[in-house]
Order: C-alpha cells, then structure tokens, then sequence
DNA sequence: AACACATGTTAAGTTTTCTAACATTAAAAA
DNA sequence: TTTTTAATGTTAGAAAACTTAACATGTGTT
C-alpha cells in the first residue's frame, strides 16, 4: 500500500492530456473553471497534470455524456470526497437542490453513445 | 502481459524529467546526442519523454557514477538490444576496443557514492 | 424570442524549449 | 607539466507551447 504509485505526481503538460483524453484544451480549462480538477502550475504558470486528473477528466467525459453539467459532476465530487464521518449534515443544499439535480439527470437518461467513445473512464487503457 | 504499461508512449516534457532525473537540460541533451536516449518530438520539435526514457537516464546516471563514459555506457545499451539470435559475429569490434572498455572500467572500480545518491535506476521511486 | 451552457476562436503576452556557440573543469595523455 | 579530451555550464536568439481574456456559436430551455 506504501508504495502505491504517486498517481497524484504533476507531469503532464497540457498537450498531452489533450491526447489521452481526446478534450480540447478550453475544456479541460472550462472544467478546471468549474473547479472539478486543480491542476498543479508551474513556476510559470504552467498547468501540470497528474495522472488523477487525467482519470478525473475521462470521468467527467463520461458524465457529461449521461447529461450531467458542471453543477452535477461537482457535487458528485464534493459528496465522494467528504469524509465518511462527517457525512452526516448536509450543511444547507436544500431538499429542493437535490431534487432539481435528479430531476436534470432524469431527463437525459439513456442518451445514446457515440463515436466509439470509451466507457471505462480510467487510464487503465494506457497503463499497467 | 498484453495490459503491462505503455512505458514507450511519449508524456513528459524535458522540465518533468529534469525534475524526476535530478539532471540539467544539458546532461539529458548531452545523452541523446551520443544516442543513449532518443525521446520523441512534438510537431513542434520538443522533447517528449517516455518513462522508458526516464529509467534510462537514471540509469545512465549509475554507470557515469561508476566511471563509464558516454561510449562504454552505448555498448552496453547496444548489446543488451541485441537480440539473442544474431547476437554470435560482433561485427568488427575487435579484441583491441573491448580490452579498451574493461580497462577503463577497472580504473575506476569502486569509487564511493556520493550525496545520498541513489541505488536503484527505476522509476519504481516514484510508481507502483 | 431570449437565455444559458458548453465549446470554439482569436489576440496578445509570457514561459518553456530549442539549437548553436563558446566557457569551464577535471581527468588522461603526452 | 603542458596539452587534450570529456562532460557540463552558460548565454543568446528564435520558435513553440501555454496563459488569460474577450467575443462568437450552437443547441436546448424558458
């Protein structure tokens, strides 16, 4: 478990992450807008990626093809990464938010998949 | 063995390496103009670095620290990827460069290690 | 029709990388 | 000891890659 790999290492320019997730880079920068990813930055400012992100970007690509939009997948996120204990007070997302955010993915289920897209949104494609 | 890592595929530009490496831009361009290393390039011609790249380099990092030179070091890599097959006539190297090679070996055998520098040439620092 | 969301496009500026040339240092050869 | 050579440092100028910001477009929603 100690030496599990460093998936959180920023290596990745931004070019490249455009290759293994096949998303322009306005929208990687739309999503890290949306604050679903925080690339690290370079001395100059440079976006540095690690291998989470890329994960974390071939998800979002996936849920956006189920419909989602950035306000769902950001929840999503900030349910999974709220820890297990302190799960317990929603602070104040209201039954209506909840319901609204259903009610959206709802009414897009079962879009069809196009263009031999990858269902697996993992970089298991590339490694190991 | 079909879903190993695609320790070949091009991620990292030539900062990342240097950072991983502990080498200057120099020392790494120093390397692939004596042919130890031949990183691919972007349309653009950057350097773009594979992990094979990197283990190669901290490889070569062991063998200057152990008093090999730049041709000693391309031997080495040049018969190693031989195959085992063709691997009998050694073309014309004679008799003559090989004592050459072992000689200069010999010379510097055992020289101590330095700054905490370390053993292992693996990116296996820093993965899995 | 008006709006909002996701994305495209463009412009101008900054950072990163490139090659090439010359400098330095230490070890080997003369 | 002087001269070479190997590895690396340093610098300059040019090109590529990336940045933010603004405005444009397409499509579905109200």
């Amino acid at each position: 478990m100690t030496n599990r790999v460093r998936r959180t290492m920023p290596l990745l320019p931004i070019s490249i992450v455009m290759q293994l997730t096949e998303l322009t880079a306005r929208q990687i920068r739309y999503y890290e807008e949306h604050d679903l990813i925080s690339p690290a930055r370079t001395e100059g400012n440079k976006r540095m990626f690690s291998l989470n992100d890329v994960d974390t970007l071939l998800e979002i690509k996936d849920y956006l093809d189920q419909g989602l939009n950035m306000a769902g997948i950001k929840k999503i996120y900030d349910l999974r990464e709220t820890p297990e204990n302190e799960k317990a007070e929603p602070k104040s997302l209201s039954d209506a938010e909840l319901r609204k955010l259903l009610h959206e993915e709802l009414k897009h289920q079962a879009r069809p998949l196009e263009k031999g897209g990858f269902r697996q949104s993992d970089l298991s494609r590339f490694f190991n």
